[in-house]
DNA sequence: TTTGATAGCGAACACTTTGTTCTTTTTTCA
DNA sequence: TGAAAAAAGAACAAAGTGTTCGCTATCAAA
């Protein structure tokens, strides 16, 4: 890709997400954004149709990343249930977001976090969701599998949000000794 | 209250539900909730300052009436751990949505469904909250209660929203079971 | 280093939406 | 019935959107 729009694109991207630390999504301009990233209003639009896309783009670059980074951890790990408790995806996960990769924390404690909540539940719960097809395996006879996919991504990703808006109190591995009390007794 | 303001703000609720069931929130205009209500332009600004006020009205209204209906619920029962637990307030809840209460489902499943599920598990923390202040004990030593009271009230919600999408196959007995099955190995 | 292609700029635009102000008409209820 | 309140409707400025145009700057490859 050429070395302009790689600029343009970023300085977008940048400017986007130091303006949704400021105010809630629906309060940001395309014109703001064009102002701090300093880039024409045709340029803008050459890159990205509304400012819905350019959420969009941005949600994918980011959790596309975080995603399939625990992936590549559970090649050699795993879930919970499978005894090697401590090298989970989920203990992974925590350590990348306290380390702030990327700077997510920002995004997932801004006034828009909604929209980025449901983006990470549902990268989580597909990766989850592969992990049990992977093992092939039922983890609750009593329970249907969807069902606890969801419950065990949501739990981790509201159980995150707590955390952020806690002021981020606990360390990563209180966290991960909640989420176990709380899901590992579900698994049989 | 007048009974021509009763109306109008009765036509403004109805015609901007029934946008919210065709197309996201973003994208609902003013001019065209006013054009459904058939109100004037000067009266919807009377009696709202913005659509974002109108929105909160409408969630403070909704989630208003089932959470007291609920609390009332508790007087004579109480949460799960209690031992009566077919009548806790989750299966009361449940019931309530089933029925469709004030056409709540809509809302829980329309595009714009995180804004409301937000107002739905805020509401529910604080009922939950009041519940463990009221029996004046810990659920878990283990564990932080606001840690606990945020982790039953989203996974109760989210629950919910996984049933409204796979088009509620399950009847509210179902549901209550597997909330029960989450939630109850927590409990002490 | 030249060169053709591509990216970006900035001004102008038509258009939509917003929120306000005004006057006139209708409804309420005391 | 009559004063007060509410609604209608038209008109408005202001702000934002997404597109077009002609021009300039930059790139990557020959």
């Amino acid at each position: 890709m050429d070395r302009r729009q790689q600029k343009t694109r970023a300085a977008i991207f940048q400017a986007f997400r130091s303006l949704l630390a400021e105010r809630s999504y629906s309060r940001i301009t395309v014109q703001e954004i064009i102002d701090r990233a300093n880039v024409g209003r045709t340029t803008f639009y050459a890159h990205f149709e509304t400012k819905d896309e350019l959420l969009k783009a941005l949600c994918e670059n980011l959790f596309g990343h975080i995603i399939s980074s625990a992936k590549d951890c559970t090649h050699t790990h795993g879930l919970y249930s499978d005894g090697s408790a401590p090298e989970s995806i989920f203990c992974h996960l925590l350590q990348h977001l306290q380390e702030n990769d990327n700077n997510i924390l920002e995004l997932l404690s801004c006034e828009s976090s909604e929209i980025f909540l449901r983006y990470f539940k549902d990268s989580l719960s597909g990766l989850i969701q592969s992990q049990f097809v992977l093992q092939n395996r039922h983890i609750n006879q009593d329970l249907p599998d969807d069902f606890l996919v969801n419950h065990i991504s949501c739990s981790f990703v509201e159980m995150v949000l707590w955390w952020i808006k806690g002021r981020m109190r606990q360390t990563p591995q209180e966290l991960d000794r909640y989420f176990r009390a709380v899901i590992e007794p579900i698994l049989l």
